[in-house]
DNA sequence: AACCGTTGTGTACGCTCGTACACATGGGTT
DNA sequence: AACCCATGTGTACGAGCGTACACAACGGTT
């Protein structure tokens, strides 16, 4: 009986999860699935997590927390540049190699449309990347700006399409004044 | 062993899983909630869809169709009013009252983000949007516009937040040339 | 009228699921 | 050192699931 007394037990249910989610999406979520590929047994997902929804907020923070980083990169506090480009380059990274990742974070915050649990932490997500914005721009478009990206990145997504950068900059710049 | 021979059968188990899939969500629906909702025997659900995404495709599709006749009813040919007004109060109708309709559309529609056999129509109905709108500006802002409004919608939906329509005008204002 | 393929029906199998619960264990408190 | 509670473990139960399949009924074709 190894490993007893893990301390860091709860951390690795919830990357497992993330990881189980990347795969499977959150319909291959369950107790069960969530405790083989974190190597524990079931009991113990369903100690440290009493319902599949504890699991899922636990992890859309963790999501979030992993992307607000590399928002917080992409725009220093004191960047002077055209905000249109930077977005919608950084957009393009974003959507341009491996969307396994892509389509977690999606998946995981589009959730919160079904699970009220998870809409607080979807609310915190936008106030927190507005709040970034808002370092480049005025707080009404930083949230427009969101908009505007999530719609493009969700028609390029959900219609298989592909990205097109020069397109984004140029309706990104139309909507910063 | 009422209704035998029912020519419309297919067309009420599809109905059904629009009640079921408004209900319960994606989630809920089964071929054994929907054979109940129908009143039909499980097999029949079966036999006429034989696997759920098939089922999923033909209500996403008519929900598609019954959004389609709605904006189409908003955007006549000859309008040559202000857009950007009459995008925004036909969004706060839309969000206005009982969401379990809007709720509805926009998880068919969003679960194309994990499911390829959903993206064709997916592709479908923003090419019919986008056509519709069309009608009353260019293409390119007709996608803008229409990805502009994708994301306002979710920001409301996903945070539990309330719907501004001066906030929307302004900015599909600001969009539109 | 005979036939046959489409459509409709009922049932059973094996699987995964959430949940509950009894028991084991070990660290922190007293 | 004794104790206790948070933590960890294993197993079992009942429910719902997709799927498969044998059989029934019906309507159009011949």
């Amino acid at each position: 009986m190894p490993r007893r007394h893990d301390p860091e037990r709860r951390q690795r249910i919830i990357d497992a999860a993330i990881r189980v989610a990347g795969r499977d999406g959150i319909a291959g979520l369950s107790h069960r699935t969530v405790a083989a590929e974190a190597d524990v047994p079931l009991g113990s997902t369903t100690y440290h997590f009493a319902t599949l929804e504890e699991l899922l907020v636990a992890a859309l923070r963790q999501a979030n927390e992993g992307f607000g980083k590399v928002l917080a990169e992409l725009l220093p506090d004191g960047g002077r540049g055209d905000l249109a480009a930077d977005l919608a380059r950084a957009l393009g990274e974003w959507l341009g190699g491996d969307r396994t990742g892509v389509e977690l974070e999606y998946e995981l915050y589009l959730a919160a449309l079904r699970r009220p649990a998870l809409r607080p932490v979807a609310a915190e997500w936008t106030d927190q990347a507005a709040a970034l914005l808002a370092r480049r721009t005025d707080p009404v478009t930083a949230r427009a700006v969101l908009a505007l990206m999530d719609g493009i990145c969700l028609q390029v997504l959900l219609t298989g399409g592909s990205y097109d950068e020069e397109y984004a900059r140029t309706l990104l710049t139309r909507l910063i004044p």
